[in-house]
DNA sequence: TTGCATCCAATTGTATACAATATTTCCATT
DNA sequence: AATGGAAATATTGTATACAATTGGATGCAA
C-alpha cells in the first residue's frame, strides 16, 4: 500500500538512484501518475522534502529539486563535520559495548565488501548512523538525519575503489579505537580528519562530473 | 490571505502564546474551522511541524503537540549549545563589522527593555539568530531554525526579571568582545557559558511549573 | 461485576473537482 | 523583425466528498 510516508521514501530513493536529478522540477501530476495515487499524498511528501531543504518550493510555481553549488557542498560537509565530531565526542562517553562491537563488525563487513560500492555505501551509512545514535541526543540524531538527506543530492558514493575503501576503514578504525578508550578529544579529532578526507574526495568527484 | 505557510506560522504563534499546550491533540477539523480554511492546508502545515519534530503523528490517529521530558530538555539545550558555540566560532572569522554593530545595538536595546519580558525575548532571539547567520553556513542556520522551533515548546522565556536581564546582557557582551577580537576559542567558550546559565534557569523554571 | 464482541461515532487518508495564478504561445502592431 | 499584449495552457492551491481506520460505547454473557 502506498501511503504518504512511503511515497516520501520512494522519492528519496528516486533521488538517490538518479531518476530524479537535482535541478529538475517535481510536477505533482507526473509524480501522482507515476506512483498511481492522487496529488494529495504527493503534495504532503513534497512539503516534508521542502522543510528538510531538499526541495525549493516557489508558491504557485512548484517545487524543484535543490541543486547545490560548490560553496553549499563545502558548507554541507562543514556542518556534517560539526555534527559527527560532536557525536563522536559524546559517543566516547555514552557508547555501549554492544554499539562498539557493532561498529567493529560494520567496519569489517565494509572492508570485505570492498568490490561492491553500493554495499560499501550501505555499511558506511550504518556506521555513521550508529555513532550518531551512540551520542544519546535525540535532537542531534534528528538534525543529522535531515542533513544526510541533503547528502544524497550529491549523488553516488565516493567509495568507488578498493584503495579508497581501505583508507576509509583505516580511518574508521582510528575512530573506533578512540571511542573504545573513551577519549573524547581523540574521537572527535579522528572523525574530523575522516570528514576532511571525505570532502576532499567529494570535491574531486564534483570536479570530474563538471 | 491565509495560505499554508501563514497557517504554519499561526500554529507556531499559538504554541508560543500557550493557546496550544504541549501534549494536546491537533484536530484537523478544529484547526480548519478556527482558521476558516479547509483541512488541506492544515494537513500540510502539520506535516511540516511533524518533520521539524514539534508534533508526534500517529497514522490514522492524528497529531499531537510533543511534550518534552526533562531529559529531552537537557538534550535540546545540549544540541543548542553545540550549534551556537560552533556558530560563534565561525562568526569570529566571518562576522562583518555591520553584524558586530547590530549585535551591540541589539544588546543595548535588550538592556533598555529590561522591564518588558516579551520585548526582551524578541531582542534576545534576534541576537542569537544574528550570530548564527554570521557563521555563513546555510545548513547550520537551517538546523538552528528547526531547533529553535522546538524551543518554543518549552513556553515562555526565562528572562523574567531585571537582574536576570543584566546577567544575560553581560554574557552577551563577553561574546561580542570575543567576536570583535576574532578569537574563535573565546567566542565559543563565552557562548557555552551563556548556554549553561540559560539551561540552569530553564530547569529551575520547569521545576517551579511542576 | 467483569470480560468480550459488536456496533457506532469521530477522525484521518485519499481522490477529485474547482479556483487562482503563472507561463507560454501566438498574433497584432510598430 | 521585434515587441507588447491577450488568449490559451499548464500547474498549483483549496475545498469537498468519500473511504478506511480507530477508539470508545453499548450490550450481552459468564
Amino acid at each position: 500500500m502506498l501511503t504518504t510516508k512511503s511515497i516520501y521514501e520512494q522519492i528519496l530513493l528516486s533521488i538517490e538512484s538518479g531518476a530524479l536529478q537535482p535541478g529538475c522540477r517535481l510536477l505533482e501530476t507526473d509524480l501522482a501518475n507515476q506512483f498511481g495515487v492522487s496529488r494529495t499524498p504527493i503534495r504532503e511528501a513534497i512539503r516534508t522534502l521542502e522543510s528538510e531543504g531538499l526541495v525549493i518550493h516557489k508558491p504557485r510555481v512548484g517545487a524543484e529539486l535543490r541543486l547545490l553549488t560548490q560553496q553549499e557542498i563545502v558548507e554541507l560537509y562543514e556542518m556534517r563535520t560539526v555534527l559527527e565530531a560532536t557525536a563522536s565526542e559524546m559517543a566516547a562517553k555514552h557508547a555501549s559495548s554492544s554499539e562498539l562491537r557493532t561498529l567493529e563488525t560494520l567496519n569489517i563487513q565494509m572492508f570485505e565488501a570492498a568490490t561492491d560500492p553500493n554495499e560499501v555505501a550501505i555499511y558506511n551509512r550504518q556506521f555513521h548512523i550508529c555513532i550518531i545514535n551512540s551520542a544519546r541526543n535525540r535532537f542531534l540524531s534528528h538534525s543529522y538525519n535531515s542533513l544526510s538527506h541533503s547528502l544524497i543530492l550529491l549523488g553516488k558514493t565516493t567509495l568507488e575503489n578498493e584503495k579508497r575503501v581501505q583508507d576509509v576503514t583505516d580511518q574508521h578504525e582510528k575512530i573506533i579505537d578512540a571511542l573504545k578508550s573513551g577519549s573524547k578529544y581523540e574521537a572527535s579529532q579522528a572523525m574530523r580528519e575522516h570528514m576532511e578526507a571525505s570532502l576532499d574526495h567529494r570535491l574531486k568527484a564534483v570536479h570530474i562530473n563538471v
